[in-house]
DNA sequence: AAATATACTGAACACGTGTTCAGTTTTGAG
DNA sequence: CTCAAAACTGAACACGTGTTCAGTATATTT
């Protein structure tokens, strides 16, 4: 048989990894069967990955990392094309890679991917919060705490990917944006020049 | 041995099953231990209840049931009590059984919880929806579509609970209105009297 | 061609699981 | 007391898992 040397064996491993466990999530994806999909045995995948949780947690980086890259240019742009871009990237990824997405709520407390998470929620708490300072600079948005804002509406986004993944928002693009006007109900409350931008209604 | 009977048996183990599924999780919940701390044998566990899957999906329906009960009450409030009754509500439930909820979205897409969610799902959907009607009768909120406005807050507020279990908002109460102090911020979009209720940003 | 390094194999191991069921104990009515 | 119904037991079964490692095949160097 052909070998693939140490490196494609390396990517064949985790393209076949990643497939399974979107599709049948960490329990039920068993060594064996990423052996059989990356056409190697399962003695091998243990030359390259330390044990399960290993593997997963590589691909689980990767992950987030190809998603950082996405949402980190949009740090460049004009607070409010940002912000909808933002929306954007979580409702298209929550659509494109719903199975992955959904394994990754499934497993939201395997011990070996909090550090990688926490990295993560914070990198994209800072740009939100970016986002809304330039805004507030450029006098788009009124006056607020960035980072409180910023960790709330990071957590709604989180919110909204659920409902993506719970079919509540359909699947083409049409049918998201739709369901997503009400939440020009939700930027009306950052958009400045329509009140004035004292304390509010804190007590409710 | 003393024995406890039907009823007293059944809820022994609904209890024990209870606890450690909130400790450990779905998959890590054995029969085995149920039957250890609910102070009964194995078979007798398999006497109540046909296998793992029913007694999970007893527990869980009766969990959702706790819930709708709790905030059912709210539809006879004023809307801004009701809406922050419902705000505390979710809040509340995520810190006291942070745990048994943290197990339901990692366990989130079993296929026999489904149409138990979308059931419950659909009625704090429409419970969100009745208080928003009620405050624009009442001039309270702004005219809006009230369904899918609805929905997405009701996903926001799942967001939330997510940002509970992240250990993001702080285990007290103060703490945690602290950090909805922002989320005001969102209810702003909702108050009427502060501009027209025209179709708004919709395009961003 | 020989020797060494690299890549790979898959049977075997130890363990843990959900589930079953033949058998035992307790209960309470007649 | 008698005895059937109800409650309960736990060893045994079949299966599937992550992981290991002695051994084999290919590539590279000498």
């Amino acid at each position: 048989m052909k070998r693939r040397g140490s490196a494609g064996s390396r990517k064949c491993i985790l393209e076949a990894a990643e497939q399974l466990f979107a599709e049948t999530g960490y329990a039920d994806t068993t060594i064996r069967k990423v052996a059989v999909r990356a056409g190697l045995s399962v003695g091998t995948i243990y030359l390259y990955y330390g044990n399960k949780e290993e593997l997963y947690s590589e691909l689980f980086r990767r992950q987030l990392e190809g998603f950082s890259a996405m949402t980190e240019p949009l740090r460049e742009k004009e607070p409010l094309v940002a912000l909808s871009g933002l929306i954007d990237s979580y409702l298209d990824y929550a659509v494109k890679r719903a199975k992955l997405v959904s394994m990754q709520m499934k497993e939201h407390d395997l011990e070996i991917k909090k550090p990688l998470k926490k990295a993560f929620f914070d990198s994209q708490k800072k740009l939100i919060a970016d986002i809304l300072e330039k805004g507030i600079r450029k006098k788009v948005f009124r006056k607020m705490d960035c980072r409180a804002t910023a960790s709330v509406l990071f957590y709604c986004l989180r919110g909204m990917i659920l409902a993506q993944l719970s079919g509540d928002l359909g699947d083409d693009a049409q049918g998201r944006l739709e369901a997503w006007k009400p939440c020009d109900l939700f930027l009306r409350g950052l958009l400045r020049d329509r009140r004035g931008h004292g304390e509010g209604c804190t007590k409710l």
